[in-house]
RNA sequence: GCCCGGGUGGCGGAAUUGGUAGACGCAAAGGACUUAAAAUCCUUCGGAGAGAAAUCUCUGUACCGGUUCGAUUCCGGUCCCGGGCACCA
């Protein structure tokens, strides 16, 4: 007999062994395909794993194993994304070193990750806080701050190019340049010159207001705020100017969202990204002000006519140009506490307009009338000009000022034709009662069946007429980076009397000191501000400067790290482009939903800039992504937390059922993308799967071998064989791992059925081995065991992955479904190539299909080839 | 409010282009083995009804309606749960 399946004792043992052995580490690039399978870049913490994390590290191992018995040179690595608030403000309260938490942490996972069978290649393991690799991330900075974005050729380009350009022509030829002739550049100071490349370096620093976090004390990314709280803190978020680093994500908006279209990623998060950048179509138009034309932007320029007054946001600069006498203390105090509203004020009071008159008028350039001039809240300075025309007949926000303060409505027809007739929309409105009213009609040339057509018409004769021109705006903001905290990648520039000066890449790493308090000052500066060492610098040629103190948010780290990957340990540069020409772009990418528009888009944008300054030839870094669906509480009502105390290590479910049981449960436990309750019961199932599976390949030869007559039977099981071999590749493949799991179950099932029925020993012996190999992802430790139990070759992990024949697989029967009027009354087997005429006739002599047919004919016979035979009667 | 997902037995979940609903597993019940228990093995297992029985009938995928020979799958409407966005002109 046998011994008896024992994780505890087998899972160690391989674990030591496949260590020592260095099974899994990856060759450089060769001549072999590569797959390139990659978790997301966890942030060590204190807790360790959760059963919830390893639902995305289990299905990405299965599929590495699965490459690597095809015998793809895999690349299936592992780092720390170590920068960053939770191990620094740990640090802070247990009076240590971020560092020291790092090490312990990830210390911690990597331990799990062994637990478990993870088959890492610790070999390229990378922490983001090391120097070897923050001093790239620093050079990637430096890069960004080299280029700037060339309208013309919709790509990145070193600064110094445009520095010649504009040393010749100036910008006459830049789009959207502000005017400045090459006179002027030329006999601009070295200030100013600085400046003024500030406006269109990737990098650049401005003053902004920006998302104050009150506990983490730093600025926030917009992407980090959700429901106007710090993504991590859960604070209120406020509002404060500062000077601040922005990456001109901007700029590349049209690209990012274009190149949506040719990555393989879940439809939701592409939508999520898309509505992130959030662009819309329409036009700029001019209104005549005292102050001079006011811009404003629409999407709906054909709903002009509708116009009855205006509205400015508080921080446009034409509020204290307009503002009338008589109307300046009202429009003061009110600017005034639209400034100190945070987000959550506003949102807290509702969506109730708020807005006062500034007393001036505003000329409608399509009609030349005149019309009142608010200041309100709801217009944001951030989007589009800062300034609109109101409809209030087709927007339902100027609907609710306007009925607020008894402004005029004002409906525009939809393009006169045949049937004039107010759009669906604007229906509903009109139900209403209406402050004021009126009809304009908009004439002549703008008849056309939509407002689609009208909006287009309605664009054109404006940029004709000169009164306004085509214009695109997009929600997507410029990427805030500044940290005033300590732990994070140091922002490599210093500060002189003529303005910002970045360190020379040779001068790389900028290192972080030694510090002994992390604590930020409530004026928002970081701890590194109080290091004179570290600010005072003097550059190569003498000038006296002081370093920029806040440091990069860690978004930064984790924009590049999967580069890094395919070449870890280069001193010479940021990685080898031979490498990454061969790993890259990343085949699998696996991780949490909830990183939709921060990591995933960020990480696109780097590369994109990377692609455009010729470091890689890649413009999307991950071609296929999937998003693990989170494991729930057991009684599936929460997330598990540790706040809530309900969290389950994979280190109390190993010491129960083993690393394997669980591997396969977390397979099992449901479709990967679906979010699901744990239930420890379960694991009962995968464990008895598995042990049954030890049982059956360890006891061959105790069963009743087969004679010649059991050709049939023989053909039967390689059938099996040979569908779950195919089975089980198409559902790894298509992250269907639930099915594999169950698919494999059912043929152990089928497996133990043959030993009571003789079969030949070729065939049982065919399919043990196939059921073993295919086994070998998901039970790793397990099929090691047997492997090496029945004396094969090690390693199990580097044989091949079984071929299914088609031919084997192939049915030769079928069970032919018989319906009457839809409904099932018969099931008959039928050779697999029978034909309409044959499976007809099967079905109208069957027993059951007479007693409904009762000897009349039928109306319609529908064959489904190879599946059913439906009888109509009715 | 808007935009995405999702709703299938007691439970987790299958059903790959409109074609056998409930695969696989858990739990439960009954039985075998055992001094006993555990483990293991066998059987049953959506609901209702008929039959001595093999079996048969009706019904059933959140709810209402539609298209179709045929709908968990497609269309229209409603409800509930989860996620995202939220004055973006």
């Amino acid at each position: 007999m046998h011994k008896r399946y024992g994780p505890g004792e087998i899972e160690p043992k391989w674990a030591s062994r496949w260590e020592a052995d260095q099974l899994y580490r990856t060759s450089p690039a060769d001549e072999r395909p590569k797959a390139y399978i990659l978790d997301f870049f966890p942030y060590p913490s204190g807790d360790g794993l959760s059963v919830g994390h390893c639902r995305n590290y289990v299905p990405t191992d299965v599929l590495s194993r699965y490459f690597r018995m095809h015998n793809f040179n895999v690349l299936h690595p592992m780092g720390w994304d170590a920068f960053g608030l939770p191990a620094e403000n740990a640090a802070i309260k247990q009076r240590t070193n971020p560092a020291k938490l790092i090490a312990q942490f990830s210390a911690n996972y990597k331990r799990q990750f062994r637990l478990i069978g993870i088959s890492f290649d610790w070999s390229r393991e990378i922490n983001s806080s090391h120097p070897d690799y923050y001093r790239w991330t620093q050079w990637i900075f430096l890069q960004l701050y080299k280029s700037w974005y060339d309208l013309r050729v919709q790509a990145a380009r070193p600064i110094a190019a445009l520095e010649v350009e504009l040393a010749v022509k100036g910008t006459a030829e830049i789009p959207d340049a502000e005017p400045l002739t090459a006179d002027q550049w030329i006999t601009s100071s070295v200030r100013e010159k600085r400046e003024l490349l500030g406006k269109f370096r990737l990098a650049y620093r401005a003053a902004r207001t920006v998302n104050w976090d009150p506990v983490d004390k730093t600025v926030l990314a917009n992407e980090e705020v959700r429901d106007g709280r710090g993504w991590r803190s859960g604070a209120l978020v406020e509002k404060k100017e500062l000077p601040q680093w922005f990456f001109r994500i901007t700029a590349y908006a049209d690209r990012l969202l274009a190149d949506l279209e040719t990555i393989d990623w879940p439809e939701h998060i592409k939508l999520m990204q898309r509505n992130w950048i959030g662009r819309s179509e329409g036009a700029e138009v001019q209104f005549q002000t005292d102050a001079g034309p006011l811009t404003i932007y629409t999407t709906r320029p054909d709903t002009l006519w509708g116009a009855t007054f205006m509205v400015l946001s508080p921080e446009h600069p034409f509020v204290t140009k307009l503002t009338t006498p008589g109307q300046r203390k009202e429009v003061e105090a009110y600017v005034a506490e639209a400034k100190r509203k945070t987000e959550i004020q506003r949102e807290t009071e509702g969506l109730e307009k708020t807005g006062v008159f500034i007393g001036a008028y505003a000329v409608n350039p399509v009609n030349d009338e005149q019309i009142p001039i608010w200041v309100a809240d709801y217009v944001l300075m951030e989007y589009g000009s800062g300034a609109i025309m109101a409809v209030p007949a087709h927007d339902q926000r100027d609907f609710e000022f306007a009925r607020r303060f008894k402004l005029p409505v004002r409906v525009v027809i939809q393009p006169v034709g045949k049937d004039a007739s107010p759009a669906p929309l604007d229906a509903a409105h009109m139900t209403e009662a209406w402050p004021g009213e009126g009809i304009m009609v908009r004439s002549g040339p703008f008849d056309g069946t939509s407002t689609k057509v009208a909006v287009a018409q309605v664009t054109g004769w404006l940029e004709e007429t000169g009164r306004g021109k085509r214009a695109v705006n997009y929600k997507l903001r410029d990427w805030g980076i500044s940290r005033q905290r300590y732990w994070g990648t140091p922002i490599p520039i210093v500060h002189t009397a003529e303005g910002e000066v970045p360190v020379a890449e040779e001068g790389l790493p900028v290192r972080l000191p030694a510090v002994e308090r992390y604590e930020t000052t409530d004026s928002g500066e970081s701890p590194l501000a109080n290091i004179p060492e570290f600010v005072n610098v003097s550059l190569p040629d003498g000038t006296k400067g002081f370093r920029e103190t806040d440091t990069m948010g860690t978004f930064a780290c984790s924009s590049w790290y999967f580069l890094r990957f395919a070449d870890p340990l280069n001193s010479q540069a940021a990685f080898d482009k031979k490498e990454v020409a061969y790993w890259l772009p990343v085949d699998m990418y696996v991780g949490g939903a909830e990183h939709a528009v921060m990591h995933l888009l960020y990480a696109r944008f780097w590369t994109k800039v990377l692609y455009d300054l010729g470091y890689v030839a890649f413009v999307e870094p991950f071609r296929q992504l999937r998003n693990q669906g989170m494991i729930l509480s057991p009684d599936g009502t929460e997330k598990m937390s540790k706040s809530k105390g309900n969290v389950i290590t994979p280190d109390e479910v190993v010491v129960d059922w083993g690393a394997d049981s669980l591997r396969a449960y977390e397979m099992f436990i449901s479709d990967f993308e679906q979010a699901t309750p744990w239930n420890t019961n379960g694991l009962a199932g995968t464990h008895r799967w598995l042990r049954r599976v030890w049982d059956l390949l360890l006891s061959r030869g105790e069963r009743t071998p087969g004679d010649e007559k059991t050709e049939q039977a023989d053909r039967n099981l390689r059938r099996w064989t040979h569908k779950t071999i195919k089975k089980a590749s198409l559902d790894i493949e298509g992250f269907r791992f639930n099915t594999m799991i169950s698919s494999l179950m059912e043929f152990t099932n089928a497996l133990y059925d043959s030993q009571r029925q003789p079969v030949s020993d070729a065939a049982f012996q065919e399919a043990c081995d196939v059921l073993l190999l295919l086994v070998a992802p998901v039970a790793p430790f397990m099929a090691e065991e047997i492997w090496s139990l029945l004396e094969r070759p090690y390693s199990i992990h580097q044989q091949k992955w079984p071929q299914c024949d088609e031919s084997l697989a192939a049915d030769e029967m079928i069970t032919l479904v018989l319906q009457v009027d839809g409904k099932v009354r018969g099931r008959i087997t039928m050779p697999v190539d029978l034909n309409k005429a044959q499976a007809e006739t099967a079905a109208l002599e069957n027993e059951a299909v007479q007693r409904y047919l009762d000897g009349k004919p039928p109306k319609k016979i529908v064959y489904v080839p190879g599946k059913l035979v439906n009888v109509v009667i009715r």
